[in-house]
DNA sequence: TTTATTTAATGAACATCATTCACTTTTTGA
DNA sequence: TCAAAAAGTGAATGATGTTCATTAAATAAA
């Protein structure tokens, strides 16, 4: 009776070796320049068990990406229970900065996880990647997204008020931590300019929350701001 | 005597004759699914030829990237002149609007190439890549934000005083165009749930130009701003 | 225990390119 | 007119993702 669980057990042990083997040349060679013998070798198999397991070489970084994913929800879903419950709340620069070393910290050992969750949809041939891996894939992002959402609405911190004004406020910061990684990453060795990325993310959040205009002195002087779109005027 | 100048330029219109069918590939069928054979095709000569030209093709996907990342950084060049020399200057809002707007503008007809000028450092081989073009193109974007970095020590909508202020609010504004550009590139058809590209774009620097805390409706109490490192408290 | 059936696993064969190169054609300068 | 150089070709090469005929192992049935 225990065989057949102790099968699927077995097989997905061996997805996993597969997968962890795939990581770690994904990592030390990069992706193109790993082959599937590389990862057989690795994972102590021969070449045409993976396709047992895997459509496709894109499918076994497709699901990298996924589990890579699921790892980064629950680590966010765990930082905004615990800003949440506590008695003394932490501050949303702190909450934001705990989730941008989440967000980085995650990112080296994934290695290439983020970059393929960005090009899944586009970059990548994606024929051949397993329906339900792209689509979990994408489901999952947008449910830390939605959570991160969800705090910004309840947390007093923020102004903002509405649905959409929330989620403004969490693609701002995905961009800001997306386009901060690629800068960082890119530049090589952590580091750009005179700037390490821990300091700088902390700072640039921030800046983020306080806003980068100069902020008037004195109680800034009644402007017409025009019904709801725009918050600032076009010309001075 | 104006024969080596003739051919300087026929090889010129060559390369870019290949640069040009490779682009039309690329963004039709992707970088990874497109074969050399196609870009041969296109661009009406044979295969052989093309490596007369360009070391391989990633080399030709880097000088995509530079082409483009050049014609950007002229727009960049343009708009900022034009926002320091005109009488009535436009307010940040309206130069941080239109350089939003180039970068996506720009970003739709050079296709993939900012994505390879993200990827251009790691994910890809960039072996065999004419290494005059990765440091060009790295010089040639450093530029860019370096003038971005000036315009915003010098116009009075900024609060940034120094160059190292200055270069975080570029990088936030980078990072934010980086992101929302794959957050809604990677989405699909261009538009993220409600919202649309521009719009979205639009509420997000008007954003981030007043802060996304919420704001005090009477002047904040004297808090002990711990000096200059943070702007916000860690705990409330 | 023995046999049949399903599942796991192999690695050589195949197909698809990026890249190379021996060769042909065209252009140039004399 | 002609030799040297440059431009151009496309078949051959090599690397690698993918497939498949085949073997080995595990399970269930007899």
């Amino acid at each position: 009776m225990g065989v057949r669980e102790r099968k699927a057990r077995e097989r997905e042990q061996r997805a996993n070796g597969i997968l962890e083997a795939a990581r770690h040349m994904f990592e030390t060679k990069g992706f193109l320049n790993t082959t599937l013998a590389d990862v057989a070798k690795e994972a102590e198999i021969s070449v045409g068990l993976i396709y047992r397991y895997f459509q496709s070489k894109e499918d076994i970084f497709a699901s990298l990406a996924l589990k890579g994913a699921e790892q980064f929800d629950k680590d966010i879903d765990s930082i905004l229970k615990k800003a949440q419950s506590g008695k003394k709340k932490p501050t949303a620069a702190f909450v934001l900065y705990e989730i941008a070393t989440t967000f980085f910290k995650f990112y080296k050992p994934y290695g290439e996880y983020f970059d393929m969750l960005i090009y899944s949809y586009k970059g990548l041939k994606h024929v051949q990647i397993h329906g339900a891996t792209l689509t979990r894939l994408m489901s999952v992002t947008l449910s830390s997204l939605d959570k991160l959402k969800n705090y910004i609405l309840i947390s007093p911190h923020f102004s903002a008020k509405e649905e959409d004004e929330a989620l403004r406020v969490v693609f701002v910061l995905w961009g800001i931590l997306l386009g901060s990684h690629l800068l960082f990453d890119s530049s090589g060795r952590g580091h750009l300019f005179a700037f390490r990325q821990d300091e700088f993310v902390q700072r640039m959040i921030d800046q983020i929350l306080v806003g980068i205009t100069a902020v008037p002195l004195e109680p800034p002087p009644k402007t017409s701001s025009r019904s709801g779109t725009r918050t600032t005027e076009l010309t001075q």
